[in-house]
DNA sequence: CGGACGATTCTCT
DNA sequence: GAGAATCGTCCGG
């Protein structure tokens, strides 16, 4: 049996792009009456707030779906997009609307839980993607405002990647100069990843 | 109340 | 690499 003990609340007070880059290779947990699925993260991108064009909080925007963004660190914030559940664990201070968002995670455990949902078989095809994930640990719109510090939904100390890559964030075009910032993270090398070209220093 | 719009995914070509 | 699917949220009227 893994280690599941949840990460410290301090871990989650450190600034975004740091925590972007800390939470690659921890371990996310989710339980259901199904049984538990669990994976190593290894793809994230961090959002900024009010001055990054990309996040939903951009402006300091506040609205039902943002309001999770400005309650403090450690906070689950999940969102549906296209009929997708995004998984995103909110940063910085009370207040200050800035998160990251989980990407591609390497299956670690109730992986045939993970296959069934996903109704597929191929190992790296079943969480090396946003929308992909929260399905395979079924992460859904009633985790929204959940702490990651306890049951069902837990981040846990995991391994430490060898070597960390970065690059420009994914989906976000039509987010002026803010499109171009290297704010996502991932394990170099690991074959998990949600894309594996777009690559820069 | 209607219309536009995605921090996506899948299925082709 | 392009295009469709598909639906909750947000905003304007």
């Amino acid at each position: 049996m893994m280690d599941r003990t949840p990460l410290p609340a301090e871990f989650y007070t450190q600034p975004t792009l740091e925590l972007a880059k800390a939470l690659l290779g921890c371990l996310l947990i989710k339980e259901t009456p199904d049984g538990t699925a669990a994976g190593y993260i290894v793809e994230t991108e961090a959002y900024k707030g009010p001055e990054d064009m990309a996040a939903h909080s951009y402006n300091n925007r506040r609205t039902k779906r943002t309001e999770v963004m400005y309650a403090g660190p450690g906070f689950a914030y999940t969102y549906l997009m296209h009929t997708h559940c995004l998984l995103n664990v909110v940063s910085a201070e009370k207040d200050k609307p800035e998160a990251v968002l989980i990407r591609a995670i390497e299956p670690a455990e109730g992986i045939s839980l993970m296959k069934e949902r996903r109704k597929m078989d191929n190992l790296k095809n079943l969480t090396n993607g946003p929308g992909k994930l929260t399905k395979a640990l079924g992460v859904t719109m009633e985790d929204y405002g959940r702490l990651f510090s306890e049951p069902p939904l837990i981040l846990a100390e995991g391994y430490t990647p060898a070597e960390i890559a970065k690059g420009k964030r994914i989906g976000i075009d039509n987010s002026g100069e803010a499109k171009d910032y290297p704010w996502r993270f991932w394990v170099k090398g690991s074959p998990y990843v949600s894309r594996h070209q777009i690559e820069s220093s």
